[in-house]
DNA sequence: TATGAATGAGTGTTCATTCAT
DNA sequence: CATGAATGAACACTCATTCAT
């Protein structure tokens, strides 16, 4: 179903590549945070993984292998963890609880997120493509979510609404990670899916007096 | 008011010192729209520019300056361009228009946001506030369209729903630059305009049945 | 009497050393032929061989003892070849049909020739003089061949023509494989015999009008 | 006519182009000697030169087009030599004279043509038709040697004779060089001359009793 | 004996930056 | 002011060799 990108690795033992390759994120996600990807040194990266830079290479191709490697990671761990989230009852009520938990998965994983958020147009046009379908993937979930909604006839709202609905959602969610400089500092994550949720279901015309 | 991080040149005349900068910019823009910032070399950004490398550095003193002049510039067009919004009507209507007025700014300089939006991050820890700041300024043009509605007597809402809404509006006009490959396939400007005021303004609860 | 340069084994079973060794050249002339030594891995020659790269170690110290068995090998191969070889008739026609039989084998044999031939030079100058004798040793077969036709009293030359000669036929011999390039468009290896043993036994001087 | 395959330099000034290679490439043949093309470093070929690994790739893109420039000063130094024969005359001694030329200029240049010799190979595909050409021509030179002998009525030999007896020529003056460790040992250049002219011209037969 | 994961010195190459002209 | 040749630190990646299992 979820056909990855392979990435090759010499090593022939998967269980033993999976270990390795999750040290090697772990490391990597690290250092990309503090650094971004193109400062980082495979060598820094082999070295946070806890191996030398010669068995780095046994599980991986090129530098940007790991780029993958990273994105693909986060990108899985995200969507694990939706995985709680009930898509099925339609109301709008379950509709903010997503939301709300979203936003909390977000906000725990802000790091990770923002790696990704700011590294994954240094992917190659080769692999750009599996990251940008995860990422639909995710935004579909929030459509699915907004769909259920309607066909419990709690909403009557038209694709194009949905489709940028769920955009929206999406984006602020990470937009809790990426612009925590400024969020932050005005409101904690409670506060912050309090007010986006506000905005969302009230709109400004709510707030017309 | 507007401290700017001064970025060093070695000539003197600061007509010239001006021309050159207007021309590297211009260069290292397209470049950088191309490959990023670390992909593209400084040998590569003078050609662009029209001089040689040696040229280059008589106007600037780190790669990484081309960065924070690129940054600054691109700021300095958008905010000048959103001179044109009126800010003090304090209409709901003089809002969407302000608003449409911001997204279609943003999507005539798509590119140009998109450089600035990916790369910012590779800014010095000495170069990011000033951009931060100019960020900031736009962000709040959008909070004194609000606040002036509501000085108008059309609106109630407090300020952390004033600050959060600005900043939603903010990162809505990025994202039809950022996220293209996801809305343009759906719809044009116009559209991607009227949907979004749409949802800024009746927010869910109105598609409610 | 012939001294061979013992390559060192961990493996104590000759004759499984025998075996593992003869996979081992095997794959590696096919190897070296398509990319040359250098570029030739140690990983690629032990999977060629049909065994893992430990194993390999286990029967050689250092990629270099590949390249001096492998041409060891094939020097082995040659001589043993030209053992068909009538040396005691001392007649100019054994002589002809010798040099025939010898060039027929470097026929042959063109792809491992033109191996030993190419890469010989990157043994140490250890290994180096073993591989110079046994070309000497084949040099000598031709000497052979021709200090009997003077013993014949078929032939009277003296020591250096005698010795250059020998080295001329063996070059000759050699050449075919290192200047098919440019010979094989000419002539076949039956008319290349031909050919040769005419400029051979005529010279210049026999066109002379 | 000659058409090179050119080498990219980042360099303009053409004449520092040109000084820059000679150093380059006297560096690169002293070393290729010593220890061959593989085994050499860019680095060693940059300190060899007088320059820094860095200016040394100002004049080259590749490793590779260092040997090529090797190889093609190389046969170009030769061929330069070899202009002082006279092709003309068409008598069978200026055959014998243009042979002996042809030897001692593979003597003194020994180094040179074993180096270029034992490494051509190492050439790209693409590289190595250029180096081909030239060692054709230099055969053609000793074919036009021969065919002005027969044009002038001093010999008959048809197109194959003439072709391989070229070849010959021209490899036995290579053999001089690369089988030095053999050849010396047992004569001078001058004697090997002698010899080899005799044996080309008398043939065999002549010293039949 | 056989395996293959681990190692790290070494290699080709790039590129920001300098400075003599 | 402008130029562009020179520099060398730094980087991604390779591969012969070892050694625990």
């Amino acid at each position: 179903m979820n056909k990855k990108r392979a990435v090759h690795a010499s090593v022939k033992d998967e269980r033993l590549v999976n270990i390795r390759r999750t040290q090697m994120i772990r490391g990597a996600v690290a250092l990309f945070k503090e650094k971004g990807f193109h400062r980082t040194t495979t060598r820094e990266i082999a070295q946070a993984a806890g191996f030398s830079i010669g068995t780095l290479y046994e599980y991986i191709r090129t530098k940007e292998d790991i780029l993958y490697l990273v994105c693909d990671s986060i990108y899985d761990q995200v969507r694990e963890r939706l995985q709680g989230m009930d898509l099925e009852k339609g109301t709008l009520e379950s509709l903010k609880l997503g939301i709300a938990y979203y936003f909390n998965i977000m906000n725990e994983m802000q790091d990770e997120v923002l790696v990704m958020y700011q590294e994954a147009k240094s992917l190659s046009k080769d692999a750009l493509p599996y990251v940008l379908k995860k990422e639909m993937e995710m935004v579909g979930m929030f459509e699915t979510l907004i769909r259920r909604c309607i066909e419990n006839g709690e909403l009557i709202m038209d694709d194009q609404h949905i489709d940028l609905l769920a955009h929206n959602i999406f984006v602020q969610g990470q937009m809790w990670g990426f612009r925590r400089w400024a969020l932050k500092k005005n409101y904690s994550i409670e506060e912050y899916i309090v007010l986006q949720t506000n905005l969302l279901f009230k709109g400004i015309a709510e707030f017309e007096i």
